[in-house]
DNA sequence: GCGACAG
DNA sequence: ATCTTGTCGC
């Protein structure tokens, strides 16, 4: 890893950019996932308006019951302001955090943000798999690139999310009758199994449980915090 | 120059 | 992401 990425995190948004890119490169888009998935994380992060605190969760799942074995939450300050297709340089030192308090490592992990579906294909699940070197998925919410066509809206649907030509991930529809998510590789998994994740770990919730249940743990952590002071 | 723009 | 109350609907 680059020196400055191991500390502080003090970059100028042209080093994140230069950084984004070479990292890019170590990106695989090859399945790497264990026989049998046995557990997935979900993380997320929650902060205040005007506040510099910043929280994460971690919370593991064993597939496929989806019940909860460990959850982990970690908070500190970031200085890294928000600019669209920087946001790992935000939220990633929190995020690293959470993950070093875990006891066990997950054999996947399921992210509130893009993966490959980012400007220079590292959004903030690729650039998370990296660091772990463990498969990730990018669960997000709604679009930073790509184009798509129109998805239908009943549970499973999908079309593809295209980039240069490139399929970078796909618009899933996660629940019936609710706006799709974008589903897009982290590292170490393809678009089929990424989507595949994503339906096995939901159903009853427009987000998948392992990231729903993270951005809960994330906001009860950041209000404990709130009702000290 | 103008519009778009994860969380 | 966060600021915020009630309200419509299964």
């Amino acid at each position: 890893m680059h020196f400055s990425e191991l500390h502080g995190w003090d970059l100028s948004s042209r080093e994140a950019i230069a950084l984004q890119k070479r990292l890019a490169g170590q990106i695989s888009l090859q399945e790497d996932l264990p026989p049998l998935l046995k557990t997935v994380a979900g993380v997320d992060v929650s902060y205040q308006r005007h506040g510099e605190l910043f929280f994460a969760a971690v919370v593991v799942l064993c597939l496929p019951d989806l019940t909860v074995v460990e959850q982990v939450t970690a908070c500190r300050r970031t200085t890294f302001p928000y600019v669209p297709g920087l946001l790992s340089f935000r939220e990633l030192p929190v995020v690293l955090e959470a993950f070093r308090c875990l006891q066990q490592i997950p054999d996947a992990v399921l992210v509130d943000g893009q993966g490959i579906a980012h400007p220079r294909r590292l959004g903030l699940a690729s650039h998370l798999g990296l660091w772990l070197d463990l498969p990730t998925v990018g669960c997000a919410k709604s679009r930073l690139c790509g184009e798509h066509g129109i998805v239908g809206g009943q549970r499973g649907d999908r079309v593809p999310l295209l980039l240069d030509g490139d399929e970078i991930g796909a618009v899933l529809t996660t629940r019936s009758g609710v706006k799709p998510l974008y589903i897009s590789p982290g590292h170490k998994i393809s678009v089929q199994s990424a989507v595949q994740l994503s339906l096995q770990c939901g159903g009853r919730y427009r987000l998948p449980e392992p990231t729903r249940l993270a951005h809960h743990l994330a906001n009860c952590a950041r209000q404990a915090r709130e009702g000290q002071d």
